[in-house]
DNA sequence: GCACTCTAACTGTGATCACAGATCACGACA
DNA sequence: TGTCGTGATCTGTGATCACAGTTAGAGTGC
């Protein structure tokens, strides 16, 4: 296991490497820190369910591992531990938190309401290239979801992007924040499970919220695309309560 | 300005020394680390509306203030910045956060959602001894708010328990924590103002909505109880919409 | 063969130093 | 007197070292 975090972490400081470049040009013109760059690719590894729950994480090997100093790491660490991504234990660990069944409960019921009124939101506010760009990437979660054997990661990936293309649609962006943020505690059970359980797609519960989404959205239903993003979450929760594994406390 | 900073946490150094020590005795039995307790006492500052939006702060002032050296600074400044409580500018500037009036009426938004909410939850969990503790808050923040002249500290940091014991009667501690967030971004634009002009808490609506607050927990009415916060919160962002001098943009 | 002890390696925390970029005040020139 | 340049100072960032507490494994005793 160990094993694996560090490939995954040489695998994502080359493709950050690049990456890096690309955002320099698109995004912000200010230069980012290599803290920054930790954080991102330790957060790209926790949204996408890389880092497995319980599993724990050192400083130095993560430094080692991404060719810098323990310093960026210790910093972006930190700024993920305040956003409860990552857990700094007091007997010297720092470790992916492991999410109690009443946790998942209590987190679930705060997406729904968040994440309900973002999307009630951006049904109000959502520009044409927003509901075209939500279209597609639909399009390509309905595709690797059906895909036989279907492709898991690309599921997952198409799934976020969906979803944060309509909250950022909400034009909120505090409130986008946020919900990334919830996204991001989740992400490793949420992620994890979808990655082990890949049959969950095809039973299309999320395809069919996806599209009652869509079309709420494109009649500029809030209610409705409240009602559509509530299915999707509560019915991948009622999936993952049964089979994630989660601790019972 | 700068000067009023530093006496400021000078002052809270000493405080948290003896706080520190009856916390430790209360608290987690957990040792709390150097950076930990600057969190607190930074955190402190900012929700006590003392360090004023847009203020500069410097890693080596702060920690010569407190006694300590760069490192915990670094670690507590960090974790605030990803609080959204501080702001880390490209230009090797660390800062409070000016909020535009847009961003306030944003974080209106999510409160009124979030704490409203909260409340009806707590109207559901709270257990006797909350509702006796928020009695007494409010009985705290109603004497400090019509004694002449008002006693705005107090009155503060009264107000803030009450809130505090609802939300955390609420039994969601994930959900405390995000409005616990919300309040320290909040807490430079609010206490600042109600320190400034504290003819506003003479004007009652706070105590009034403190009252129905009280009356619907009693009652258990959780759609009640949302009322009463969203009347509270949507009183005191009007008036600081108003006088708060927030930025246009 | 099993349990215990003790040590060596490893952990995060904190301090100190080096460095490049930003800032600001002082001084020179027009 | 006004404006621009310039260098001393201060900024956060990153690296390196020291340290105490934890952990895991090897060795020893039963």
């Amino acid at each position: 296991m160990k094993i694996n975090v560090q490939s995954d972490l040489q695998h994502l400081a080359q493709d950050a490497f690049s990456a890096g470049g690309a955002l320099a040009g698109i995004g912000s013109l200010a230069k980012e820190t290599l803290g920054d760059r930790v954080y991102g690719e330790l957060r790209a590894l926790l949204m996408a369910g890389k880092l497995a729950p319980g599993e724990k994480l050192s400083l130095r090997k993560v430094a080692e591992a991404i060719d810098v100093s323990m310093m960026p790491v210790r910093e972006a660490v930190n700024r993920l531990a305040a956003d409860g991504a990552l857990e700094v234990l007091p007997g010297r660990a720092v470790r992916v938190p492991i999410m109690s069944l009443g946790q998942f409960h209590e987190l679930t019921r705060i997406r729904l309401v968040l994440e309900g009124f973002a999307a009630e939101e951006a049904a109000r506010n959502a520009s044409e290239a927003d509901i075209v760009a939500m279209a597609e990437a639909e399009h390509v979660f309905r595709a690797a979801a059906e895909a036989d054997p279907p492709k898991s990661t690309e599921a997952v990936t198409a799934n976020h992007q969906l979803h944060a293309t309509l909250y950022r649609a909400a034009g909120m962006p505090t409130l986008f924040e946020m919900i990334e943020r919830l996204w991001l505690r989740a992400g490793p059970v949420i992620n994890l499970d979808m990655r082990n359980d890949v049959e969950r797609l095809k039973g299309g519960s999320a395809v069919q919220a996806h599209a009652a989404l869509l079309a709420a959205l494109r009649v500029r239903d809030g209610a409705g695309a409240r009602r559509a993003i509530e299915a999707d979450i509560s019915a991948a929760a009622a999936h993952i309560a049964r089979t994630g594994g989660l601790a019972d406390d």
